[in-house]
DNA sequence: AAATCGGGGTA
DNA sequence: TACCCAGATTT
């Protein structure tokens, strides 16, 4: 067989000294291939690992997660971040459940076709289910080929996504893509990575071309940098009749299809004044008067793009509020079955 | 082609 | 703070 010298590398590492587990590697299922890929998705294996092993648990089969509400599945990813993938996620299992006899698609054109699947996710259950030789194009292989081959251009720019996926296929042997997709993104999380590589124990420091020159810290080139925008949340957790008043999220923006209490946006900080606040809920109230009210301490969060900083304030509401506002009263008992941005997970006083 | 979609780990 | 993580979708 007529391998790269890369490629040869790669899978004898594989095959020696390549000793990262993962409850996913080795699965052919393409059901619990796909499951582990969608939770994976910008994710860290360390990070995804709790929520797959509760997923695999409470819906062992595609069915199990197509029949589940949303609710449930909601709180069972709530936490993990970028939730368009759950409700992705959940379109997917009834479509294959309900509307496919239960089959995932058998190749990568038409996985693609599936609802947050996109050219990475199909290629890798193409490849691990249905042997499929399509090279997985992630992160990890971004870095490895950007550095063994010395690629200075732009892995976000279309031009580098076209030449390094050209290059990801060229390498792949046709008779094992499983492995080599498997073997290509562990090496790049293991010896390759993003912070600290392991050169002097790399079995490719000879060929790499980042190494011979010495510029390993600076592949792989990016174009783009984020810009991140401030918001303030004031979230009034408002009591009456010993229940709460919340509301799902809707529209493009973040938390969509979470839940959170009583929020009242501004474009700039608020001081612990609890008449600020007093004076902030008057439209909402009507009647109503606020007993009790306690002013939280600022807290402040981290998005990708957005920087979170905000308080809770809680208070007992003498009247309910007019229907009008969108938010519906629960009890903690059913509050507790709904899922909540981390925001309020992590700061919130408990209802 | 650019902008967004979370949350956590690391330097 | 900035970058990264088994990317996908929308505009």
């Amino acid at each position: 067989m007529n391998l790269p010298e890369f490629t040869k590398n790669l899978l004898n590492w594989n095959q020696f000294s390549n000793t990262r587990q993962m409850p996913w590697k080795g699965e052919t299922d393409p059901y619990k291939i796909w499951l582990s890929e969608i939770i994976l998705q910008q994710t860290r294996v360390e990070q995804g690992l709790a929520y797959y092993e509760k997923f695999i648990s409470r819906f062992p089969k595609v069915q199990d997660l197509a029949l589940a509400q949303d609710a449930e599945v909601f709180k069972y990813w709530e936490g993990l971040g970028y939730y368009s993938r759950c409700r992705n996620l959940l379109a997917t299992a009834r479509w294959v459940a309900f509307e496919n006899k239960g089959r995932f698609p058998p190749d990568y054109e038409g996985l693609l076709k599936l609802k947050g699947v996109g050219p990475y996710t199909a290629a890798a259950i193409a490849s691990f289910a249905f042997a499929e030789p399509r090279a997985v194009l992630d992160g990890n292989v971004f870095r490895v080929l950007s550095r063994y081959f010395g690629i200075t251009t732009p892995i976000d720019s279309l031009t580098g996504k076209k030449l390094y996926a050209q290059l990801a296929q060229a390498l792949m042997p046709p008779d094992q893509p499983g492995a080599y997709n498997q073997a290509i993104m562990d090496f790049g999380a293991v010896v390759c990575k993003p912070q600290a590589p392991l050169c002097s124990a790399c079995v490719q420091r000879t060929d790499c071309e980042a190494y011979r020159l010495g510029v390993v810290g600076d592949l792989p080139v990016k174009e783009k940098s984020i810009k991140k925008r401030t918001r303030y949340f004031y979230y009034f957790l408002l009591k009456w009749n010993d229940q709460y008043y919340v509301r799902q999220r809707v529209g493009a923006d973040i938390w969509q299809d979470l839940h959170e209490w009583v929020l009242i946006e501004q474009a700039e900080p608020l001081a612990t004044d609890s008449s600020i606040y007093r004076n902030l809920l008057k439209k909402y109230l009507g009647t109503a008067k606020l007993k009790q009210l306690r002013v939280g301490e600022e807290v402040r969060q981290q998005l990708s793009h957005q920087t979170i900083i905000g308080r809770f304030i809680t208070a007992e509401l003498t009247q309910p509020l007019s229907t009008e506002t969108g938010y519906q009263l629960l009890s903690p008992d059913a509050l507790a079955k709904l899922a909540f941005p981390r925001f309020i997970t992590a700061f919130s006083p408990k209802p």
